[in-house]
DNA sequence: CCTATGGTTAAGCAATTCATTAATTAAGGA
DNA sequence: TCCTTAATTAATGAATTGCTTAACCATAGG
């Protein structure tokens, strides 16, 4: 089996829970510190870390480190292959959707 | 805790195996029985049905009875709630196409 | 009834996941 | 230097996952 099929596996794994949703929901507004991503939750701040560390392993963030802060930030191309796949699972109408996706995304990588 | 019990867990959960998806795939074509499933893996029956059970909890396949085998069928319903998980996390450009894949799912929703 | 076929259930095991607390690293400020 | 803040690493433990083999259930057909 491909490295690819196992990314898939990783992103889908990672988005299998609610805490690290929601921390991805967070990120989507812009880039936080670790203890600002921690604040919605009652856990202890390891574990936090260690969602942290599920979300980067699977591509979908990046943590660049200032002072003694970790700022965290949404990388959204892991979605794009998951997102493939469930679109292409969607049923029929769906299909004929992927083809419109598709070409529009096609436009957009044309276009400055 | 190591169980996520929400729906959309459990649907993202299901489809973080190669496996699993590869049983999806399949069952895309058409509805097939665990025999059926089971023949491009190797792996043992029980694990087949402990994979068809994890899929069927997620409500990603129905199994029915008829004489010894049970046939499954694909279910596409709790890809709907995935997929708009991801495509709304998937940036900014994203956000505009959701509006436009909203407006056509209104459309299709709005015709016989 | 007996037996083969198609699947599931039960039990067990190694590996992983998700959480904890305690210790550690690293930077900033009095 | 000492102390606080920010976050990670280490060690631990309970629960879950993904697989196995053995036993079981249900149906079809001699």
């Amino acid at each position: 089996m491909g490295g690819s099929q196992d990314e898939l596996s990783a992103v889908f794994q990672a988005l299998a829970d609610p805490t690290r949703r929601a921390m991805l929901s967070r990120l989507r507004v812009g880039p936080a510190t670790v203890g600002e991503l921690a604040e919605p939750f009652a856990m202890s701040r390891p574990a936090i870390s260690q969602h942290l560390g599920v979300l980067e392993r699977a591509g979908l963030i990046e943590r660049t480190a200032t002072a003694q802060w970790r700022t965290c930030t949404l990388r959204t191309e892991p979605l794009d292959e998951a997102s493939a796949w469930v679109e292409h699972h969607r049923g029929e109408w769906n299909e004929r959707f992927d083809l419109l996706a598709e070409h529009l995304r096609t436009m957009k990588e044309d276009s400055p």
